[in-house]
RNA sequence: GGGCGUUUAGCUCAGUGGUAGAGCGACUCUUUGACGUAGAGUAGGCCGGGGGUUCAAUCCCCUCAACGCCCACCA
């Protein structure tokens, strides 16, 4: 470049930064260079870095919790890109069933007053998957205006061709090998989306309800729901409570109750709570998971009493067919007709379950469905066995070969320090939620997602054999991705009409993005291109998200990859806080309190909400955000933006080096000094940034920009301007700590850097994304 | 019932074993000089209470309180 193109650049620093037009330059720019994808950056990054991004739902718009995490992942990535290494941070987006599907539900509902059965499941799922496309282009258009360096040349999708080829290898990998398994168990059931749903997608709320004390023969049981009591025929007592010692376990009584007399069964059980009530409870084991598995434990039966839509069954006589809610006051009046209410205790608080996802009261019922067995023995690094390679476990903490269970590898993988958890207090209340898991039911009776790859044969069994000797070798559950053929019958396959918990296939999404299954066998380290991929990246560095999904995701990404790769996900797990607002609300829609992060940045710069996004916070903690903070960071983006002014309408025609290693002599003392200062600030951000205290990293270039470089240096330098001995040396300082400013801000603030480094007059100069970062 | 977190300026939050920090707000000053789309400056704090360790504690330990979160099969 020549100099006197230079002095013409220099001159075109407009006066105001006008980030919307810079934004958009800026990102074109980015984009046509081609460096977010890390095969095509230059010699120098060869140490590969990667980060997959956790694909936000196709269920709207992004919030601001995403521009944090979009704001600390590119931060991280960034920097290393710079400091060398060959980054790749993998971005897409998450089909989200149960809420994607509600979501077009109530749509569909307000708009047309139609459920999803009208349109029946072929004509639902296209609508769903229009909604959800269009969903997912606003999305990546938010995700590329926050200035994501993202590889958008490997974007996935938790439901495209390849996410579901490898969600039916995990699928079948663990039915082999005893992990998945078909059970009639206790399941959370939402009847108004008439689906189960997991453990953690339930949500406890308290509730002020009448606890009623009703006789039960001899007895007083205690009870919130007398609409399930009806078939209650086992009274279970603490075997060591002296009060009922006179009773034996097994012993028969009739007692009367709501709908006539009833052979009763005394059961001794311990998991009765002596102190709690009457002690004495009588038990509804198909709809409560406690009674069930007291059942279970002494071979009782099981009676169905609420049907799915959440009425009473036959059994309920009278009241049969009422809806539980109605029924409950009616049978209350019976009861104490009957006079067999004792007392009302109206100040007991009950806690009811509700699914989280937009569903409606939880009610457990029994119903046979696919489970991940936690428990479930298996030798370590059967899972990822494909090809010739029988075991293949990597892990430090379960030697190859080692029998374990997936909730013993899950712990141990944390324990050993495989996987950190920043901030460390997490780590123990993973361990403690590992410590009450129970399986893991995975199916869903929702039409949107994976598809359960199991096939029924129909008619069961075997008809009409073709010959006599294939009768009773047709296969009445084979699991395939394709629909299999009977070669034995005339018989058909019919596949499982359930889906997969979202959280499924997202467990597997740290390698099922990676290439997983289709390159596990043949990727290679080294090599370039996305068949490569699992090689390269896997594990990956850091896995950033916020603390809430801990359990949702982390945990079954942990389960997933220890058992399919015998490998860890990630070494690094950074868990940020929930973004709230100034009166320390969880910032949602219905509250009528969201900071649009689309707004902000149009109204102060996408670079000022990064900033003020990390500015003020530390890994973990909850963050209030105001409008005030990201209008302060607007004001730091033109300091910055001054500061670039004065020194570039000043340095005549000063130029220096792209790499910034070697600093122009020290003559004066605010040389030094600012030299110093600069070291210091170096080293403080590195060390910050290396610790994942990004906030620390941001103050510290606040500070030095603000109050080293503006107020002091560039105070000094306008005398040492006039100073004919010392000059030429102060125009290349000025150039020189600019250049380093701009570097270590770069991560942060990465529109205005990029902007103000292409007006620089810089020898040898790249795009400030991939340049040098200071040493 | 367990476990965890928070408590620092008027507000929202950083932070450290040794003179307490930022943003916003308040007040004062400053417009041909990089920055009025602002800048410079000032005021404002027994760092939740009590006890302990230490030469020294806002920071480490104990305890209490308030607020918040997570987990849990008391029917």
């Amino acid at each position: 470049m020549k100099s006197q193109d230079l002095q013409k650049q220099i001159f075109e620093l407009p006066p105001h930064y006008d980030w919307k037009e810079v934004e958009e330059r800026i990102c074109a720019v980015w984009e046509k260079t081609g460096y977010f994808n890390p095969d095509n950056l230059p010699e120098r990054h060869q140490k590969p870095f990667s980060i997959i991004m956790p694909p936000p739902n196709v269920t709207g718009v992004l919030h601001i919790g995403h521009s944090l995490m979009l704001t600390i992942e590119d931060i991280l990535i960034r920097f290393e890109r710079m400091r060398g290494k060959k980054t790749l941070w993998l971005p897409g987006t998450d089909h989200a069933a149960i809420a994607t599907q509600s979501k077009v539900e109530s749509i569909i509902y307000k708009e047309e007053g139609k459920t999803r059965y009208d349109y029946g499941r072929e004509e639902f799922l296209k609508k769903v998957e229009a909604y959800a496309k269009d969903s997912h282009d606003t999305i990546v258009s938010q995700i590329r205006k926050m200035g994501s360096s993202c590889d958008w040349s490997r974007e996935a999708y938790t439901l495209d061709e390849m996410r579901s080829r490898a969600v039916g290898e995990a699928f079948k990998r663990m039915y082999d090998g005893g992990i998945i398994s078909r059970g009639k168990r206790i399941v959370n059931w939402d009847p108004k989306l008439q689906t189960t749903v997991s453990d953690d997608e339930i949500e406890w709320k308290e509730e002020k309800i009448p606890f009623y004390y009703v006789r039960y023969g001899p007895f007083t049981i205690a009870t919130a729901r007398p609409e399930t009591k009806f078939g209650d025929k086992y009274v279970v007592m603490h075997p060591d409570d002296e009060r009922y010692s006179k009773y034996t376990h097994g012993q028969k009584l009739d007692v009367e109750w709501i709908n006539g007399v009833i052979a009763a069964t005394v059961i001794k059980d311990p998991a009765v709570d002596m102190s709690f009530g009457t002690g004495v409870m009588t038990i509804t084991p198909w709809h409560d998971a406690a009674d069930f598995d007291i059942a279970k434990r002494h071979g009782l039966d099981f009676e169905q009493i609420i049907d799915f839509d959440g009425k009473l069954l036959p059994v309920a006589g009278e009241f049969a067919g009422a809806h539980i809610k109605k029924a409950r006051p009616l049978i209350v009046e019976k009861l104490k007709s009957k006079g067999l209410i004792e007392k009302i205790d109206g100040e007991y608080i009950h806690r009811i379950a509700a699914n989280s996802r937009g569903g409606g009261i939880i009610e457990p019922q029994i119903k046979e469905q696919w489970f991940v067995n936690v428990n479930a023995k298996f030798s370590a690094g059967s899972g990822s066995a494909s090809g010739r390679k029988k075991q293949n476990s990597k892990l430090h903490s379960t030697k190859d070969g080692e029998e374990t269970t997936v909730k013993e590898i899950m712990k141990s993988v944390v324990e050993s320090g495989e996987i950190k958890i920043i901030p460390e207090h997490f780590e123990k209340i993973y361990y403690h939620w590992i410590d009450n898991l129970r399986d893991w039911c995975i199916s869903r009776q929702i039409w949107y997602g994976h598809r359960i790859p199991v096939w029924y044969h129909e008619p069961k069994c075997v008809p009409k054999p073709r010959r006599e000797d294939d009768c009773g070798r047709c296969k009445e559950v084979v699991v395939s991705a394709e629909k299999p053929v009977c070669n034995f019958c005339d018989g058909e396959y019919v596949q499982d009409s359930d889906t997969l918990d979202t959280w499924f296939s997202s467990g597997l999404w740290t390698f099922s993005t990676l290439g997983w299954p289709a390159f596990a066998d043949t990727a290679m380290a080294g090599k370039p291109g996305r068949e490569n991929d699992l090689a390269n990246y896997h594990p990956t560095d850091v896995m950033e998200t916020g603390y809430d999904i801990l359990f949702f995701w982390i945990a079954r990404m942990i389960l997933m990859t220890t058992y399919f790769l015998g490998e860890v996900p990630f070494h690094t797990v950074y868990l940020h806080g929930i973004v709230r607002d100034a009166e320390r609300q969880k910032m949602s829609k219905s509250k009528g309190n969201v900071i649009a992060p689309l707004a902000m940045s149009e109204k102060y710069g996408t670079d000022a909400l990064r900033i003020a996004l990390v500015f003020a916070t530390a890994a973990g903690n909850d963050i209030s955000l105001q409008e005030d903070r990201i209008r302060g960071m607007k004001h730091f983006s033109n300091k910055l933006w001054n500061i670039a002014r004065f020194v570039l309408a000043r340095i005549g025609d000063a130029e220096i080096a792209a790499d910034t290693a070697n600093p122009p002599p020290a003559i004066t003392g605010a040389d030094r000094d600012i030299l110093k200062k600069m070291k210091e600030t170096i080293s403080e951000v590195n060390s910050s940034l290396e610790d994942f205290s990004l906030h620390r990293a941001a103050q510290a270039i606040y500070d030095f920009t603000w109050h080293e470089f503006a107020d002091t240096y560039v105070e000094e330098s306008k005398k040492q301007l006039d100073d004919e001995a010392v000059q030429q040396n102060t125009k290349r300082l000025l150039l020189h700590v600019l250049a380093n400013t701009l570097k270590l801000l770069h991560p942060f603030m990465p529109f205005i850097t990029e902007e103000i480094w292409s007006k620089m007059p810089i020898r040898d100069k790249k795009m400030l994304m991939i340049e040098q970062w200071p040493r």
